[in-house]
DNA sequence: GCAAGCCTAACGAACGTTCGAACGGGTGTC
DNA sequence: GACACCCGTTCGAACGTTCGTTAGGCTTGC
């Protein structure tokens, strides 16, 4: 239980916040879970509204943390783009909770903090870049065949992203099952890559 | 002006509750967008929960009843896939905000009024099967090239599904320029089918 | 005079948040 | 070793507001 109180407190809020909704989920009913009183949240956080800021900024901030980088090495961008879509369909599996809290109560903040609404769409600007200039580089060198860039990143991310919506453990496919097809979807399918392994 | 006031009041908790969730939303709040009080909506809806249960069965009946039948004529399965998918693209664009509170809040449903939210699940479910039908039956006839008909469904469903989430009407493209490259994608390039107009 | 439609008023409960006090372990001083 | 003190942590109680909902009465058109 290596857990200090303030991770257990976001911890119980986004497993909340996604299975009901944000305004669903009272503060003491966060520190029930927890098991302490409401009132002692503040504590930690000075509102509701920054105890979901401070899900939100560290949901995206890891993601973006831990996929971007493993990919440079790799020589050919097909196989760049297989490995980076395999790690995003993993890791929003693994973490679907945050992520679902992450996707869908944004506009909260958006509405009510607006600074920090922009300052966690900027740093998921920075992986739909990442991911458009991979499929841009990947058009140039002729190993794509696609010709539209920004609309090819949106169609894959909308792919991939949507594993969430409909995957259960219990289903007929396991996540590594369902990974591999979507990447093939993706890169040799709509990407039209030829050659990879 | 030919609404009823009763479908006033659906579309103004409709807009409200794509804008802000439901939990968001206050009766008070949709009863002012129509100009009554609070208390007068209890004449057209006996709680809160009817009135979001009338939207999700609303949106999801009209949508199932207006685009299935459509494709009956058309010939071969690229063909009715393809105006399927558009109509799709087009339909939950034109009604954005009743979608996204039927996709969003149906868990609400689902916990407060399981035997509603299987109602609307065994809709939708209608239109899954067809479209799945759809794919099966081409991948059989060999037009389309893929081997499980099901998680094609589903990722092609998923693909479709993600335009709402970035399209803006001020974008850099029209919303009949998506709906036919993202047709494309899903029909030539995902189900490999070759020679389609 | 009946019923549909809308009102005001109020209910108890829950909301996010604030406040001041109490607890308990660690530190420094005698 | 005993003591006072501090500070991180938690508590109970309460604040004012809003919530979904109910009850009863007024107006209007048939």
């Amino acid at each position: 239980m290596g857990l200090s109180r303030r991770e257990e407190i976001i911890l119980a809020a986004t497993e909340l916040f996604a299975k009901h909704g944000f305004h669903a989920v009272g503060m003491r009913a966060i520190a029930d879970a927890v098991g302490i009183r409401g009132s002692s949240l503040y504590h930690y956080f000075p509102s509701k509204l920054d105890l979901l800021h401070a899900i939100a900024l560290d949901s995206t901030r890891a993601f973006i943390e831990t996929q971007l980088p493993d990919v440079e090495s790799i020589p050919s961008h097909a196989g760049r783009l297989r490995q980076l879509l395999r790690a995003h369909i993993l890791y929003f599996h693994e973490h679907r909770q945050e992520e679902a809290v992450g996707l869908r109560e944004l506009q909260e903040l958006r509405e009510n903090a607006p600074e920090r609404y922009i300052e966690i769409q900027s740093i998921r600007r920075v992986y739909q870049t990442g991911l458009e200039r991979i499929i841009s580089d990947g058009i140039d060198a002729a190993e794509f065949v696609y010709d539209d860039a920004h609309l090819a990143t949106l169609a894959v991310l909308g792919l991939v992203n949507s594993v969430n919506d409909w995957f259960r453990e219990t289903g007929r496919y396991s996540i590594d099952e369902v990974a591999d097809a979507y990447c093939d979807i993706a890169v040799s399918r709509i990407l039209g890559a030829r050659s990879v392994r």
